[in-house]
DNA sequence: ACACTTCCCTAACAAGTGTTTGGTAGGTTA
DNA sequence: TAACCTACCAAACACTTGTTAGGGAAGTGT
């Protein structure tokens, strides 16, 4: 956005003198990190950029080519700023989740009751989920094929502490006597965690609800169901 | 199942003397479909392995090789039984809408109260679930980019007519006075169906919970809460 | 014995993939 | 003016991808 993009589709083009050579040897030396320094400002637009590309096409589909074209620029030129096309997905859940965390602990930090902890957790995550859309729908779609990963272990280290938060949660409000003790808990975890993470797939930001309008609401189902009261 | 597949990364091999050519040429000609008449069975069985495959390491990052692997033969001998990778996808989710519209159409033909329909609705969802959990993890993963394309409409043909059904029982239970009429009526169809299909993500037949049992606490809690009746 | 069918293998193809290398326009600093 | 840095382009590379073509082994019917 701080640069205007030419058209999308056509690269850069300062210059229209065609630049022949002739083939280089390939040499698979050691691992050579580049000695320059991109800009901060320029990786995280472009991570932007990959990040609904991503998102939208799922990583697999996604060509380098692809993301290079959503920004403007040939696919090679990226690799001035990333050094592979797994790193900008690395990066790009790593940072999501790390902001995630700082809110989680704050959450989790104040020792609330169950029950208001739980509210706190569900609008923090459609706050993050209104921020990191992109990356939510790419965590939901891919986690479970990159956890194998040792790169990606962060993945699983998350998401231990995720159930640890909302078990606890959980059986905390049960023995409290505020959380129905008639239900498998572990079941009760997963109706709670996924009915707040498939609204990544469908919800976009400005469409009408604002996202602790739809906290309150998925809330009221949540605690108290559809049915009406007897 | 049928047939002992050996080894399953060593592929067939009747004979050892390996077999020379030298280069055919391409010739696009028109569509040929080959006169040939592989056995239904042999279908369903090849379309079971690669639906698993499918499942587990999504549509994309899945190679035709890959199948061959699990189903202990060469990459080109699918070939034999489909004409693309694409349609053993096509034939595997067309195969699970068109049962799965089977329950529902006897659900929703016996007229029963919003309630009951609801309940009737989620619990085939889940025996649907049990009984294709790699075609409705497919589904869930991989449906949103195939919209698009006409070859795959009978998906978005699919998901008006489950909206349709959803929407219609949730008004007439507001309308009757058994479901609540304070909520937004869209977003109670989103829970609805995204709290029941994301199961299909972690279910795993034969882990102590029959469908009929998750089904029960399923709609106990999107019926009436997780929280205690005061 | 022969023809025929079913099912798979061997071997290649062209298109597309992520990635690397060298070059260079434009700006900043000395 | 010269040296330097940032951010990109141009062109190729090795490899993987889905797909095709021809051939052959085992079985079945005649």
């Amino acid at each position: 956005m701080s640069k205007p993009n030419q058209s999308a589709s056509e690269p850069n083009q300062r210059t229209n003198e065609p630049n022949q050579r002739t083939g280089a040897p390939k040499q698979t030396a050691g691992k050579k990190k580049p000695q320059v320094s991109p800009s901060p400002e320029r990786r995280r637009e472009l991570l932007g950029i990959a990040a609904d590309v991503f998102a939208e096409q799922g990583y697999n589909a996604t060509t380098v080519r692809k993301i290079a074209d959503a920004a403007g620029m040939l696919a090679g030129s990226l690799y001035y700023h990333f050094d592979s096309k797994e790193s900008m997905l690395e990066e790009i859940l790593r940072t999501f989740l790390t902001e995630l965390w700082d809110g989680y602990d704050s959450v989790l930090q104040a020792q609330l009751g169950p029950r208001e902890t739980l509210e706190a957790l569900v609008t923090e995550s459609f706050r993050e989920i209104d921020r990191h859309r992109a990356a939510v729908a790419i965590y939901q779609k891919e986690s479970r094929h990159l956890v194998a990963q040792k790169r990606f272990q962060y993945l699983s280290d998350s998401q231990q502490r995720f159930e640890k938060a909302w078990l606890t949660t959980l059986e905390r409000g049960v023995a409290e006597g505020v959380f129905r003790d008639d239900l498998d808990i572990r079941l009760a975890y997963r109706f709670v965690r996924d009915t707040v993470w498939v609204a990544a797939s469908w919800y976009r930001p400005g469409g009408g609800h604002s996202p602790e309008e739809i906290a309150r609401q998925y809330l009221s189902m949540v605690l108290d169901g559809i049915s009406v009261r007897t």
